[in-house]
DNA sequence: ACCTGAACACCGTTCAAGT
DNA sequence: ACCTGAACACCGTTCAAGT
């Protein structure tokens, strides 16, 4: 038996906190929420299994580590002053795109309810809400509602490209796979399905996204004017 | 070493993909998405692990076709009749209850996205929101309203339970370590989330989620009245 | 046609032992 | 203080063999 030779050669600076996450992004993003795997991880940082356990307490916390980096990353790209209609468009639009990018955010974001991740977002739309002159007793329900969508299009965002991802189809060819499928339901009991499903061919994600998000913020009824 | 007696008995029926299915709610209610392995349920059923695999794909699979199951019983029980807006309602409320009593289905709807589960709620809300005459080009961005704040909603509950299980929490011990961990955040980075944090620890998450579907169904300018 | 259960190729995590 | 890597206790899935 041959015995396979170690070809990654040894680190140059001492592991940390950040390398292990920024090593995790990177597979993450590579091959996906399955490509992380403490073997995986400790190969591409030229140690051992074991040495990454001595800054990180488990795989769940390195998840919510790698997603909080993306989330603080973006949110401070983003948002830069405007007004609070469109710093909310910005944030949202940016959480689109990094979950984009990053198709595994979107499940990871949502499995760290509460966390620091999700508390990012929500103090980012609830300062600009407030900024909107919106009554105290329903800022929370307008906050809510437009995390929880964002976060609920993220999260189908990425269970598709992970769908895709595990049966090796494009993009394209994916929408066409749903639109059959729809179109292939029964004409009684699925009328709405059918009838969208030629549309899904060809729509724009981002496009009916922001719609979604313009739909929520015209419904906002604030003191002062939020103009856009 | 002691052999392990074989406690279980034998089956009287025969397996069948609806009585795994049952069996795997089961499974999935008692000891949460982790507890659904296919040892333990071919235990339950008393059988082998390789049987399994006659009747269902892999677990994938099997957790989709699990959360259909809840998801066709409650629109069934809960889209009778009545306004539209009353039914969008009706169902919002019925899948919020659902993954309360189902704390795995949150999440396990929103990587089915597109699948059968979710295009079964779509279909209903897609009918309503049609009879209450929406104009076309938007009945699209309401209806991804809807579905995707339910979903995030769900997920994000979901979420929470799996973390109150992992570490042995009750609901308001939950709620209680949430508030107190946003209240250590920052005072100038995270304003928001520490004027909320209080009244997270006696929130009626049912009555927030409502208000937020309401604030949505607000917003609709259908050319029909839609009646509550 | 349907079931059995050993075997395969993995996992996350721990921990004695090293430096 | 930080790292090593073998070992433990699991997984999902396959498949020859049975009925």
């Amino acid at each position: 038996m041959v015995k396979k030779a170690r070809s990654s050669q040894r680190r140059e600076d001492s592991l940390s906190r950040d390398r292990i996450i920024e090593a995790s992004i990177e597979l993450l993003d590579e091959s996906g929420e399955d490509g992380l795997t403490f073997r995986a991880l400790s190969e591409r940082l030229a140690t051992g299994p074991g040495a990454i356990y001595w800054h990180i307490a488990n795989k769940s916390d390195l998840l919510v580590a790698a997603c909080d980096a993306i989330v603080a990353r973006m949110v401070d790209e983003h948002v830069v002053g405007g007004s609070p209609k469109a710093t909310i468009r910005a944030l949202a639009l940016g959480m689109f795109d990094a979950m984009e990018a990053h198709a595994w955010v979107g499940t990871a974001l949502i499995r760290a309810a509460g966390q620091l991740p999700t508390v990012r977002v929500l103090e980012c739309i609830g300062q600009q809400v407030r900024a909107l002159g919106v009554a105290a007793d329903t800022q929370w329900t307008i906050v809510s509602v437009l995390l929880n969508y964002i976060l609920g299009v993220g999260g189908q965002n990425a269970a598709n490209a992970q769908f895709a991802r595990t049966h090796g189809l494009d993009r394209s060819s994916f929408l066409d796979a749903v639109a059959t499928d729809w179109s292939a339901l029964d004409a009684s009991d699925y009328p709405f399905a059918r009838s969208v499903a030629g549309a899904m061919r060809d729509h724009d994600d981002r496009v009916d996204y922001l719609a979604g998000i313009d739909l929520i913020l015209a419904g906002i009824k604030g003191t002062r004017t939020g103009r856009t």
